[in-house]
DNA sequence: CTGAAAGCGCTTACAG
DNA sequence: CTGAAAGCGCTTACAG
């Protein structure tokens, strides 16, 4: 079934077809009708190829997930509620705007490559990337990419702008900074002084700022930073839980609290504390990031900071489709985080 | 950048372009390399949608996720293991056969057009369906569909067979009947009589199944079956936890052990037995389905039963490959699955 | 309001 | 080995 023989059937021309297709507004309700019913009746459907081809918009929107490194049964995107749960809302939203999307994940150096060429073949309309890191732009060759794409937490440099000359170009960030402060100066007014940390990868905006808030805050408060309660974590599961037993072996002295610079880390952490026969919140306090659902059914239930991942999903899909539609400017928006006081944090009477 | 470009650039025509782009074999080095160079400098990439309306294939596959009902915080797809494995798993194996994959979610009634839409606009050489449930295929009007599609969790039935006419539909199931069977078999080994029931949805293949095995296996131990004992879960976390609560609370004599349809719902279920002050296994054992990372890291682990996903999902890429390559027959392959035994199962000892 | 024609950027027989 | 030409199925000025 093509629009030519539509056209026959309903005795007009495809020129007709197209614009009863297209729903243009110089048709009269009768030939509409006569040509509709033919659709419907024959299941007909314009080729997308064949209408992009000749000028339409594919109406696809490109998602990208980078994971990089080991791509083992821990670093799944679905057992990650961070890209589970964008991946999910970005489906949602881009749905609801009639976008199909195209989903690409990006575990090896090989498939960085996969970017540019959806870009460069026409594939999609605009992109979302998930998972961008200090050298994504670069690796994906940003610089031959001129459609709109919407990173996630990443900030732009001037660089950046430089290398990309346009400003098709939107970043999506949550205020990590002022959050994991605030989460320090929680523990802080909660009568904590040995506060650890568990770092997530510094490669991402995300891990460089939620460690760089902490030192700051601990700074601002007058607070020693023991470098034995400074865990590296990398945003995976299984070497936060390794490197937070290790220093639990190691350290004569504990923290009394560890802010994680993620909730999975941070529910791995618990499970090393339980596992030295330590309680949280009794013997150690923690508060995670990002609030997710696991953090949310967990046992005890973790205290969190959160952006709102609904949102800020929603804004990209907003930003990207009004950008296909015609001019619109990129931003550059940052969202407010909440703290969510759960039960994994305790007062302590602090010794004099 | 088009192939005319790239030709003029090149000192040759579009045609042994194409070719080289194609890679066919009748272009001597020289000139291919001659050709590469230009395309390499320029970063040409062909344009899909000309391309493929010129008869080449799209090398994009549809993935649709059937998640009906309301689609609240608990459904979502990253918090469900089944569906989020499978996305997972599904994206991987396609992108190392060079497919692009467009995913949606199919969350209501009007949703399910766009499956038949994706097809009959030739977006997609052919599609992959998970959560199919027993009036799917004509919901989605699978008989104007000639395209390969695999559907997970669903047996055809010879009324399907009829209604689609064409062999290009396939089927990937797990054992789960034996599954079932095994669990409660292993359960009365460990002397256990009052065995309950959490089930899934009727609707679907795997829910409809597990109880059915578990019937058929309690009446070939000749156990009863306590009504009371049959909790409805309806594979969603909130429902089996108020109903395995509500039991708990209404039943005088509780079962000593309950087998779940799946994962999610079992530690949904020990929840609620350690809400009410039971102990798992000690009072109550439980068996789970589908062998989850959640329940592996869980706390007790859960013993559960449990198909290969990666299998499952590298056989739907794979069949899919073959038959969009050419003339390939459709299957309707069915899974082991396997007997995980962890940390919720205990003997006890019968009273004579 | 509507049709004939050009064009979108490829691929592929066809001819040489 | 390689180019000219037709064709894929649409959309969109253009002319009437």
């Amino acid at each position: 079934m093509k629009s030519e023989d539509i056209a026959k059937l309903a005795g007009v021309s495809r020129s007709t077809v197209s614009r009863v297709v297209n729903n243009y507004p110089n048709v009269p309700t009768d030939t509409k009708e006569k040509v509709m019913n033919i659709i419907k009746e024959y299941n007909y459907s314009p080729n997308t190829y064949a209408r992009t081809l000749a000028g339409k918009k594919s109406n696809t929107i490109g998602l990208f997930l980078i994971i990089e490194g080991d791509f083992g049964e821990n670093n799944r995107i679905y057992m990650n509620d961070f890209f589970g749960a964008y991946l999910d809302l970005l489906l949602d939203y881009a749905s609801i705007k009639d976008y199909y999307v195209l989903v690409s994940i990006i575990s090896s150096e090989s498939k960085y490559q996969k970017i540019q060429q959806a870009f460069l073949e026409k594939r999609i309309d605009a992109g979302v990337i998930i998972g961008t890191q200090l050298d994504t732009l670069k690796k994906i060759h940003m610089d031959t990419i001129t459609s709109s794409v919407v990173l996630f937490d990443y900030d732009l440099t001037d660089k950046d702008r430089v290398f990309t000359k346009d400003s098709h170009i939107s970043t999506i960030n949550s205020n990590d900074y002022e959050g994991i402060k605030d989460a320090v100066r929680h523990l802080y007014s909660k009568g904590h002084r040995s506060i650890g940390f568990i770092k997530g990868r510094e490669l991402s905006r995300s891990g460089h700022i939620r460690y760089e808030a902490y030192l700051s805050a601990m700074s601002e408060l007058d607070l020693d930073v023991n470098a034995d309660h400074i865990i590296e974590g990398e945003f995976d599961i299984g070497i936060a839980y390794a490197n937070t037993q290790k220093m639990l072996k190691d350290c004569e002295i504990k923290p009394t609290a560890i802010i994680s610079a993620n909730d999975f880390m941070a529910l791995a952490a618990i499970d090393a504390i339980h596992e030295a026969n330590l309680d949280v919140p009794g013997d150690i306090s923690i508060i995670g990031f990002d609030n997710t659902l696991h953090g949310q059914i967990s046992d005890p239930k973790l205290t969190t900071i959160g952006p709102d991942f609904k949102i800020m999903a929603q804004k990209a899909i907003d930003i990207l489709d009004k950008q296909i539609q015609g001019i619109y400017p990129s931003q550059e928006v940052n969202y407010e985080v909440n703290f969510y006081e759960r039960d994994t944090c305790q007062s302590i009477t602090l010794e004099e």
